[in-house]
DNA sequence: ATGGTAGACACTCTA
């Protein structure tokens, strides 16, 4: 029995209950994480979602921005959310998951980190500061978390492209937003103080350019591809040698109104 | 160097 696991940042799950059935046609996941949501938990179309065969869900969601969800074909176990920075923020959210089979339980998060806003200096920029803040808070729950507990998956959009290979170009985005070295460091000492393991990279080699993200402000973002892997899926360690097979669902870029990023789909093997 | 688009929501914020 094996068990699949989608990221996709859906910017507002309204707008793209269509894009979520095509979604579910192309790759039947067992787990969809989601992320920019938009909407309050009362108004979240669960109803829709379960006729999709998605009826365990946990959401966390406010009023306008952010929101996290998590939908499931199976039952969901201690879905908790989680607050950071001393804010409201609805950016983590994580449940357990019975992966069936010889997978067992596993637990899944479903992770937003901020935008981080335009100017790349923390002193300047405060949304840049709490991006950094919210990383560097995550670098510490992880380590002090340590290795306890069932096998983990992190999924998420983390805005943060790291390699070379992550963005259309290294040269001209350095001092941008989501690839500068500042957070690039800060991403991977959270992945460290986790012992998360990018199964993405694991998959795809590093020399191949992988983006998830075209940006909605190219009049034809296929032709100009200025794509960046903004999107995640990391694994703890014991996952690793269950890694199958990656796909990152760039048709979706297309699907009828779009969201910015596509969704991320890996496969884990007993 | 600048502005381009999308979404929520009700004015302007966020990405």
């Amino acid at each position: 029995m094996n068990f699949s696991i989608t990221t996709w940042n859906v910017n507002s799950i309204r707008k793209r209950l269509d894009g979520l059935a095509a979604l579910i046609e192309e790759e039947n996941p067992d787990v969809i994480c989601l992320q920019e949501t938009k909407v309050q938990d009362h108004l979240f179309p669960a109803d829709e979602i379960t006729g999709m065969g998605y009826p365990h869900q946990a959401v966390l969601g406010m009023k306008g921005y952010n929101g996290v969800a998590i939908l499931s074909k199976t039952p969901l176990s201690n879905p908790e959310p989680l607050h950071w920075c001393d804010r409201e923020d609805c950016r983590h959210l994580f449940a357990g998951v019975d992966t069936g089979g010889a997978l067992g339980e596993i637990e899944v998060h479903c992770l937003y980190v901020p935008a981080g806003g335009d100017v790349a200096d923390p002193l300047k920029n405060p949304k840049f500061a709490h991006k950094l803040d919210f990383l560097d808070a995550q670098t510490h729950w992880w380590a002090a978390r340590g290795d306890r507990g069932p096998p983990r998956v992190l999924v998420g959009d983390f805005n943060v492209a790291p390699l070379m290979t992550d963005v259309w170009s290294h040269e001209r985005l350095k001092n941008t937003i989501t690839h500068t070295e500042t957070e690039i460091r800060a991403l991977e000492t959270m992945r460290q103080s986790g012992r998360w393991v990018d199964a993405v990279r694991k998959l795809i080699p590093k020399e191949t350019p992988a983006y998830t993200w075209w940006s909605y402000r190219a009049t034809d973002w296929e032709a100009v591809n200025k794509g960046r892997r903004l999107d995640h899926i990391w694994v703890s360690e014991s996952l690793t040698e269950s890694l199958m097979a990656v796909s990152i669902l760039r048709d979706a870029r297309d699907w009828q109104p779009p969201s910015d990023h596509v969704p991320v789909t890996v496969r884990l093997k007993p």
